[in-house]
DNA sequence: TATTGTTATACTCTATAACTATA
DNA sequence: TATAGTTATAGAGTATAACAATA
């Protein structure tokens, strides 16, 4: 790899646009499996712990109401239930079920697969590694924001 | 740069749900200049200088009605015109007006600063270059996919 | 008869406003 | 009175099926 080289072949479309079609790509890739992308990042926050609504409408940028909305999908098909709280009893936890787990993993394998088969298409090894180490960086800066967001409060 | 080093710290979340939450970032930039990521995705492609709905409905991968849907809303938002094709007088042709052009440059401007704003919480001009990199590398992927595409037709 | 685009209809995601239950 | 969550309602994006106009 020339170190010293161009990044990349000149940007022909602004960050956003391409932005906008991979998401698209991935809604695509979802829909193989019947997810939503709301659908798919709830089932996301819920496998990694998260569980009372307020808290998942903060992660996901959405108001609570929409929260309740896509919740009562997930419900209505056997992959999340709700929970009445323990102390405070008008809370409510929700948790993923067995089946929500499985769906969960299976549209994690197809976003995947259909983003090698994206990279795939750069027909060089190297610049699939970049892309690949570019996607991954993002998700550090993710992380990153919600630190910092969790430290401001 | 080290170029022998590791790419990037371990991929705590799989691909597709670092792209999914990109999507929602993408989308909140967007909705600072009141767009959708459905109309900012047809916008782009308009100043690209496709017109036709078929075409539209093919490059946006969403069937026909729901190009005709898309569109209303930006026809009564004055940011794209309808016109009578020539030939075939079945076929409609689109342009983007002024005000979608000006439009399209604001969405463009404001998914990048939010995205910049995002690379900065990776706290290191390094990262952020990879960042970015990646990301232009997955657009590259998505012209040799369409070109792929072009060509088996 | 085949094709292009729209209309009709329904479902999901989204929001704001209003409501219920609890604190 | 304040807070957590839901219900009510409305608008946008999406799809399938049916339709109109044109070829």
């Amino acid at each position: 790899m020339a170190t010293e080289g161009p990044r990349s072949s000149a940007p022909a479309w602004p960050a956003g646009r391409i932005a906008a079609w991979l998401a698209k790509q991935v809604e695509l890739a979802l829909a193989v499996v019947e997810l939503s992308p709301p659908q798919y990042r709830l089932l996301g926050l819920l496998g990694d712990g998260d569980a009372l609504p307020s808290a998942l409408a903060d992660r996901l940028a959405v108001r609570p109401p929409t929260v309740t909305a896509v919740v009562d999908g997930l419900v209505a098909r056997g992959m999340v239930e709700r929970h009445p709280g323990d102390g405070d009893r008008r809370r409510v936890s929700h948790v993923l079920t067995p089946e929500g787990r499985r769906v969960l993993a299976d549209a994690d394998a197809a976003v995947d697969t259909r983003l090698r088969d994206l990279t795939d298409c750069l027909g060089d090894p190297e610049l699939t590694l970049r892309a690949l180490d570019g996607l991954a960086l993002w998700g550090r800066a993710m992380g990153a924001l919600h630190a910092r967001k969790a430290a401001a409060r």
